[in-house]
DNA sequence: GTCTATAAATGGATAGAC
DNA sequence: GTCTATCCATTTATAGAC
């Protein structure tokens, strides 16, 4: 479990093929050989923190359930988005980057990191059905939510500058509060 | 030349660090060590790769510059980028991608790739300019559709399927039709 | 279960023949 | 300028002591 959180943080960080099982081991403060006790391979940790993020993603949209009104759960999504903004200029998302490594390392973990974007995309689905959006609209509309979120993620770390993040935060908000009336 | 071409394609579609020398030479046609004639390092080839992409870009918009309207620019501008769907999908989009890789090899790196979607913003902003934008909203409205676009391309490349960057795009064009009456 | 030492493979980079 | 052979560092992964 250390290693699974020291690993999410250099994946996170420096991307899956700059971090070494020898540094996740340090960062873990785990000898180096030890790792393989617990993971067969480097895919299998990786794959346990796909894993462990997705069930963080899960375990978040079921507390904002319970909040209120439609409108008020998508505006509060997007505003717990943008509070880690700094992270996000810092080093991308940590979503979307897992993501586009598991893309490139191939295998079972492609279908592992799509599932965090499926479970987003179902539930902000299912939040613009409530505000009155037929299915198919509100199904454009959960695409252009995350579309927006992502892109800004990539640019503030492009730019190692939180502003794209918060820019487009404010501007989903003012269409989501134009869009409940 | 014929190895900043295979270094591109395998950029592109493995990343930076997955693409090996020996690969990216085989790709090529060329011997292994003959690479190092040419670039002295493996990041003095990603930057020639970097740049050649920058200049591309810049022949691009410039090229774009001599089509009629500012909206029918911007509405161009899109039409082009929707055109690769397909290999968005497949592998990512390749200055997005690229940026990322760039961020975390760091150094010059991450500079030189930010040059690529600052080109794109400041083209975009004074397209907007020309609509009639002030230029903090110009600005802004430069800076949503970049994220836009780079957003549906991430999640085109999540899911295999051109479908994001598709229904995004179609939504940019009717924005920007919207805007111009 | 935990740790040390090390094997096996890969990859960036260089030396030097042609 | 072009190609071959090889060095050296790093990295994944394993063997085996404790």
């Amino acid at each position: 479990m250390r290693l699974i959180l020291a690993a999410n943080r250099l994946f996170h960080r420096q991307g899956y093929e700059r971090s070494s099982i020898a540094e996740i081991a340090r960062e873990a403060a785990v000898p180096p050989g030890n790792v393989y006790y617990y993971f067969k391979t480097k895919e299998d940790l990786v794959e346990a923190v796909i894993a462990r993020r997705n069930a963080f993603i899960a375990a978040w949209l079921s507390d904002i359930d319970k909040s209120g009104d439609p409108e008020h759960r998508l505006t509060r999504f997007v505003d717990e988005f943008e509070k880690t903004s700094k992270s996000r200029a810092e080093h991308g998302c940590p979503v979307g980057g897992l993501s586009h490594d598991a893309n490139r390392i191939g295998g079972e973990l492609a279908a592992q990191a799509r599932v965090a974007f499926q479970m987003l995309l179902d539930w902000l689905q299912r939040q613009f059905v409530f505000m009155g959006d037929d299915q198919e609209v509100a199904q454009s509309n959960a695409l252009h939510l995350i579309s927006v979120l992502q892109g800004a993620s990539l640019l503030a770390h492009t730019f190692s500058d939180p502003a794209p993040v918060e820019s487009e935060a404010n501007r989903l908000k003012a269409w989501l509060h134009a869009m409940a009336r």
